[in-house]
RNA sequence: GGAGGGUUGGCAGAGCGGUUGAAUGCACUGGUCUUGAAAACCAGCAAGGGUGCAAGCCCUUCCGGGGUUCGAAUCCCCGACCCUCCGCCA
């Protein structure tokens, strides 16, 4: 949610902001409602001085033993006139809120323009891209030949963009997970969190998920989801508080499983397991003051880039372009992992920083040190890493001509010791 | 699912329908004292919003929404959540 005082005194600047983002200048149209709505606002706000000095007249007056039918009179009157405007005031508001909640965040200086991610920029490849002396096969062949990953089956339970996996392959993900999870807590100062993976849509909205996306939600109860990301429980635990800056910065973790209802990708991604409608993944949230906030994006991105790393998958980092950053995001940083089935990058992390956008619809404060008041804190989240497509690229990057997968070195612990996958 | 109890400021916890935005304690901030610190003592300390150059003034908020009343944190109704007991159950 942006904030209607900053847009009140600086409508170029947001008319421009929204630009960035392709959408009309709507300023003029923003701030005639606020003007009215702080017109009927101030209005109301005398008549209720006027009742409330009144109410306490005639408390006074009875005290005293006096008559007061004038005063409640005048005052039964004054109430009348307060209830229309009291309605005016809240369809305003209404309004407003509705405008205002649906509208993207603003970018960060340094984001670059662009319509696509075709404008993305590059900022580092890391690792080198393996070469193989035989075609490099896709995960789900892979997958298939060895019978630990089986399609149709998941077809025949729940629909399309399902997978069953099994064996030593449904051990590996667990391995990446834990492996993941134990890297965060363990070095970079994560807290572990297992959060609910069902949220009220107040949540989402706070994440900003809602109102605008709710299509890619599956929806259980009457104001129940599947989460899409752990991103909304973990950024959401600190909705409606006021934390000491001495509590900051926080750093989440969790492990969980997301669910995507995928509207709107039909006919992208059908093979494998590289879009699901349900999908493990390591998340990393942090809450931080909005002077550490930039350096927290690059150390988030860092850890999840570590992952990759010790995993010795090559990958390379963009900053997402205008057109392509998500709604509640100041800056993107995505992170690719090279597919050798693919014969390119892909997505497998995406750290944003949303700066304040998040807490002022959770309402999330601090206190900032020597200062009065409060202010709202700044949330970053990041994937650290979507556990699904790690498992595709460690199958793909570690596979052997004859099909088998060698464990990559750091997950061997994690295997009990095994160092490669093959068909018995 | 059935019965009852609860939800008050950063936290704990008072609160008769009428100057209660809310006692008290803790925490926090400033001061006195001290070589320094602790302790003790004194003082300050809710959030959001409107208006104003400013000092300030005003409004809202005691889980949320309705209602009663001249006036509600206090009374009534609905909802959410929490707790206890019973039933069912992974």
């Amino acid at each position: 949610m942006l904030d209607l005082k900053w847009i009140r005194e600086n409508p170029e600047a947001f008319d421009a902001a929204m630009q960035r983002r392709g959408l009309p200048p709507q300023s003029e149209d923003l701030l005639k409602v606020d003007a009215y709505r702080r017109s009927v606002q101030t209005e109301m706000q005398e008549l209720q001085a006027r009742r409330n000095a009144a109410a306490k007249e005639i408390g006074k007056v009875k005290a005293s033993g006096g008559d007061a039918d004038a005063l409640i009179r005048e005052v039964a009157d004054l109430k009348d006139e307060a209830q229309r405007n009291t309605e005016l005031e809240r369809e305003l508001q209404e309004t407003l809120d509705a405008k205002l909640s649906v509208l993207p965040n603003i970018l960060a200086d340094d984001v670059p323009e662009g319509e696509s991610e075709e404008q993305n920029v590059e900022l580092r490849r890391i690792g080198d891209i393996p070469t193989f002396d035989f075609k490099p096969k896709e995960h789900y062949e892979l997958g298939e030949a060895l019978g630990l990953m089986d399609f149709e089956t998941a077809a025949k339970l729940s629909g399309s963009r399902f997978v069953v996996t099994s064996g030593q392959i449904a051990r590996l993900e667990r391995a990446l997970a834990a492996f993941m999870v134990d890297v965060h807590t363990l070095e970079k100062g994560y807290l572990e969190v297992s959060p609910p993976v069902m949220v009220r849509g107040s949540s989402l909205f706070g994440t900003g998920q809602l109102p605008k996306f709710e299509e890619d939600l599956y929806k259980t109860g009457e104001d129940q989801y599947m989460i899409p990301t752990a991103e909304v429980p973990l950024t959401n635990l600190v909705r409606e508080s006021i934390l000491g800056e001495d509590e900051l910065p926080k750093r989440l973790t969790a492990h969980t499983l997301c669910f995507r209802s995928e509207a709107g990708s039909a006919g992208k991604d059908t093979a494998g397991m590289l879009r699901q409608h349900q999908f493990a993944k390591v998340e990393m949230v942090s809450i931080t003051t909005p002077e550490k906030s930039a350096e927290e994006h690059e150390r988030m991105t860092a850890c999840a880039e570590d992952i990759l790393k010790r995993l010795g998958l090559a990958y390379r980092v963009v900053v997402l372009c205008s057109g392509d950053t998500g709604f509640g995001a100041r800056k993107t940083y995505d992170i690719e992992v090279w597919l050798p089935g693919q014969n390119t990058y892909r997505e497998i992390s995406s750290c944003s920083n949303c700066g304040d956008f998040q807490a002022r619809r959770m309402k999330a404060r601090y206190r900032p040190e020597g200062e009065k008041g409060t202010s709202f804190v700044h949330t970053l989240n990041g994937s650290g890493l979507a556990v699904g497509r790690t498992l595709i690229a460690v199958m793909e990057n570690y596979q052997q001509a004859d099909g088998s997968i060698k464990i990559p070195e750091a997950l061997v612990p994690y295997m009990g010791g095994m160092t490669e996958i093959r068909a018995k």
